[in-house]
DNA sequence: TTGAAGGGCTTAAAATAGGTGTGAC
DNA sequence: GGTCACACCTATTTTAAGCCCTTCAAC
């Protein structure tokens, strides 16, 4: 598997084309799916490579290009087979799958059901997807978090619980162990795994055994950990300055300048001792939430496009002499 | 096959980084979570899309993949989600959101600048803190915009350093015993802010 | 189904934005029966309280000279230049806020206005930035690439049942994107539809794309609205099917 | 063991453009 | 094996709502 990119466009398109439905079946034949999605899906194959916008995509994405096939087919039958499970099988990252499968869509112009069985008419369906769908939706009641919506809209809207969640080990984990009466029995069908599973199939995906993932995190600030003792104490005060004054005072949640802290530049220190907090003026003891509407959001009036810049207004954004050569040496040091 | 994928938690750090090839699999094991995607065996399904019908008739096959098939296995822990790219950053506290204003004060919006300014961010976390600043109080922004500060980088890395100190002091101080609040533990710098 | 077949009377419109030009005036002549003109006018509010707001303009625009963008870098404190990563300046200017892709062939693209006018305002000042900077900056062919809009219809909608009678412009698919997205042909805008009423649109050259788009979608997502809760599970869905039976032949 | 909080990613559109990887020949 | 041609990455904006991950405080 894995070609890489290149558009292989100068490829024979009969080449191409033979390659790509030879991955279809093969891919048909692993997942073992009935004759007649085979040929939907070559046949789907087939009009996509028609296409410009698929001729000239990367080999890596004529290769999902068919799984995506494989995967639209599944979905016009309902079959259960979900992203995780195509994703896996074609070592496709979800990002990349979905961009093309979404294009197919867009360029074959395709309708592609929602894999859900909630939604299908009674009639049509075998008796075994009946009592999952009972059960369906009973699970989806009584888990009931839902705040709006219709069982409908959950099954469908959240229906199928994206991002992970798919992936094929959370299948049985939670339909079979939570709700599922056939739980161990393996030869038990049990067609609501592959599908929906609404809500319950979100929590426990077992990612966590996905490599790379998470961890590490910032944690790595070894490098550059100096010495520089003897600075300390001036830095220290530097430090106090910069800070409390410089800045409106300890990282307070947001209000603009105007308002409060204006000429009380004790404002930082005297919040921190919480003893000195009654002598605070009433400007900060009891802060303005509310602040200049109009200031944040441009001139009220509005511009034509055409308006005169001062020069004052674009210098504020020019580097003087002076700090073009700091930051140069700056830069060199770094 | 399977390409490699980065292990890191944050965004790609400008350069240093040659990211180990390895991690692959490291699964292979687990019997446990087998993916048997099972399915229907018979039933006929009818969908009629825009003249597109199709009809499937199923007898009795065997399920569609069975609970042994070699194929799942090799994946089993391989999720739809396995390669998603997130990172996470670490939430920025007070102070450090306090020297993030004072290097735009000093540095202007150079992102990739200021991410070196912040040896345990990348500049990616810095253009979202800057985004996220803009939004909720822009008036910071703007503020440290305009009140330049000469560039002094030994500065500003003592500073941090001691800002971050302090903050992984605290945060075992707090952990340990829950007297704390502002406390400058005896040792001054040196530690590296959070272990 | 062309996209207003059932929609009644798509009249006004109405930007409640300053610089909204009262576009696409449409005469409101619709439909049948009675109150006809009542029921115009509460769709008339109805849409004007889903204003629109014009989120983001994209511009680009010609400087006509060649630019060392080290130089700009380094003299400009809103400016950023990593080559490595990308091959512009990235400037941001505090007003209009905006942000601008500068290239060394002197294109440059201006991103973040609200409004054409604010954008080309925006562009003339990182215009005459450069020109500060030493270049010979000029001002050629300014031109709109791109708007974003959004609103909010105000009531829920389901999305199901747009994405099955809309199947040829809609794509939603809950797992890899919680909105539906519809292409819409003419205007050619793409719409983000969501649940909550809200509604995002791109893709236009001109504000009065925007317009015309949600014109055109307002009464279509009405159709759509979902009305609160459990007991119309049935009784919606059941009225959904036998409208839309030719399409499904489920029942 | 939870949930909440804080951050980030996903989708659409459009212009810009150098560097890189790679199939084809 | 070298050249050619080209897809695609990088970057920017902005909105929508859902999912994902990590961390930490209540139970």
């Amino acid at each position: 598997v894995a070609y890489s990119q290149s558009t292989g466009q100068k490829e024979q398109l009969s080449r191409c084309l033979q390659r790509g439905i030879r991955r279809v079946q093969d891919l048909c034949k692993v997942l073992q799916l009935p004759a007649v999605f085979e040929e939907t899906a070559v046949s789907y194959f087939q009009r996509a490579l028609q296409l410009p916008a698929f001729r000239l995509v990367s080999l890596e994405k004529k290769e999902l290009l068919g799984g995506c096939c494989v995967f639209v087919t599944c979905r016009q039958h309902n079959w259960p087979l979900t992203m995780g499970t195509i994703c896996s099988l074609l070592y496709a990252k979800q990002d990349l799958f979905a961009s093309v499968y979404l294009s197919l869509q867009k360029e074959l112009g395709l309708s592609v059901p929602a894999l859900s069985l909630a939604d299908l008419p009674t009639a049509n369906i075998p008796a075994v997807f009946l009592e999952d769908k009972e059960k369906l939706l009973a699970r989806t009641m009584a888990i009931g978090s839902v705040g709006s919506g219709s069982p409908d809209k959950d099954c469908l809207d959240k229906g199928s619980p994206g991002q992970g969640s798919l992936g094929p080990d959370s299948l049985d984990k939670d339909s079979l162990d939570k709700d599922s009466p056939d739980k161990g029995s393996p030869g038990q069908v049990s067609p609501g795994q592959g599908s929906v599973g609404p809500s319950s199939l979100d929590k426990d995906s077992p990612d966590k055994g996905s490599p790379g993932q998470g961890s590490v995190g910032p944690g790595s600030l070894d490098k550059d950990s100096s010495g520089k003792d003897s600075l300390d104490k001036d830095k220290n005060s530097l430090d106090k300055d910069s800070l409390d004054n410089g800045s409106p005072g300890q990282g307070s949640p947001s209000s603009p300048p105007g308002t409060q802290q204006q000429g009380c530049p004790w404002a930082g220190k005297g919040q921190r001792g919480g003893t000195l907090r009654p002598l605070l003026p009433p400007c900060l003891i009891h802060p303005r939430k509310r602040l200049r509407p109009s200031a944040l959001s441009a001139p009220a009036v509005a511009p034509t496009g055409d308006e005169p810049i001062l020069d004052s207004e674009i210098e504020q954004y020019l580097r003087s002499p002076e700090e073009i050569r700091a930051l140069s040496k700056a830069k060199a040091w770094l | 096959q399977m390409k490699e994928q980065e292990g890191k938690s944050t965004p790609d750090h400008e350069e240093e980084e040659d990211d180990e090839e390895e991690n692959g699999e490291e699964s292979q094991d687990g019997p446990l979570l087998v993916p048997r995607v099972k399915v229907a065996e018979d039933g006929s399904i009818i969908l009629d899309e825009e003249s597109l019908t199709v009809e499937v008739l199923r007898t009795k096959g065997p399920c569609v993949v069975e609970e042994n098939d070699p194929i799942f296995e090799r994946g089993s822990t391989t999720t739809y989600s396995s390669f998603r790219k997130s990172f996470y950053t670490k939430p920025w506290s007070n102070k450090e959101t306090d020297m993030f204003f004072l290097a735009i004060s000093m540095v202007g919006t150079d992102f990739s600048l200021i991410g070196r300014l912040f040896p345990h961010r990348a500049r990616a976390e810095i253009k979202n803190k800057f985004k996220r600043e803009e939004k909720a109080n822009g008036w910071r922004i703007d503020k440290a915009f305009k009140e330049k500060r000469p560039f002094d980088f030994e500065f500003f890395a003592q500073l941090l350093e001691k800002v971050l100190a302090d903050e992984g002091k605290r945060k075992q101080k707090t952990v340990k015993s829950q007297k704390p609040k502002e406390k400058k533990s005896p040792r001054p710098q040196k530690s590296k802010a959070k272990a | 189904m062309p996209l207003g077949a059932m929609t009644p009377g798509i009249p006004i419109f109405s930007p409640m934005m300053p610089y909204g030009t009262g576009l696409t005036p449409q005469p409101v002549q619709s439909t049948n029966s009675l109150s006809i003109l009542e029921e115009q006018q509460r769709q008339q509010q109805q849409q004007q309280q889903a204003a629109q707001q014009s989120t983001n303009i994209v511009s680009t625009v010609n400087l006509g000279c060649k630019l060392d963008l080290k130089t700009i870098a380094l003299r400009a404190r809103n400016a950023e230049y990593n080559p490595k990563r990308f091959a512009a300046v990235i400037m941001r200017i505090r007003e209009p806020r905006t942000t601008a892709l500068i290239f060394s062939s002197g294109k440059m693209v201006c991103t973040g206005a609200k409004s054409e006018e604010q954008s080309r305002l925006a562009a003339r000042k990182y215009a005459r930035v450069v020109q500060k900077l030493g270049f010979p900056a000029k001002f050629l062919d300014f031109k709109i690439q791109n708007m974003v809009g959004s609103c909010d219809v105000k009531f829920p909608i389901r999305l199901e049942g747009l994405v099955l009678t809309h199947q040829q412009f809609s794509s939603y698919e809950p797992e890899l994107f919680p909105g539906l997205i519809y292409r819409m042909i003419k205007p050619r805008i793409v719409l983000l539809i969501f649940v909550s009423g809200k509604v995002v649109l791109t893709g236009a050259k001109v504000r009065a794309e925007i317009y015309e788009a949600f014109e055109n979608i307002y009464p279509i997502l009405k159709g759509f609205r979902k009305t609160t809760y459990t007991a119309n599970y049935t009784a919606e869905t059941l009225h959904e099917r036998e409208r839309f039976t030719s399409l499904l032949d489920l029942t």
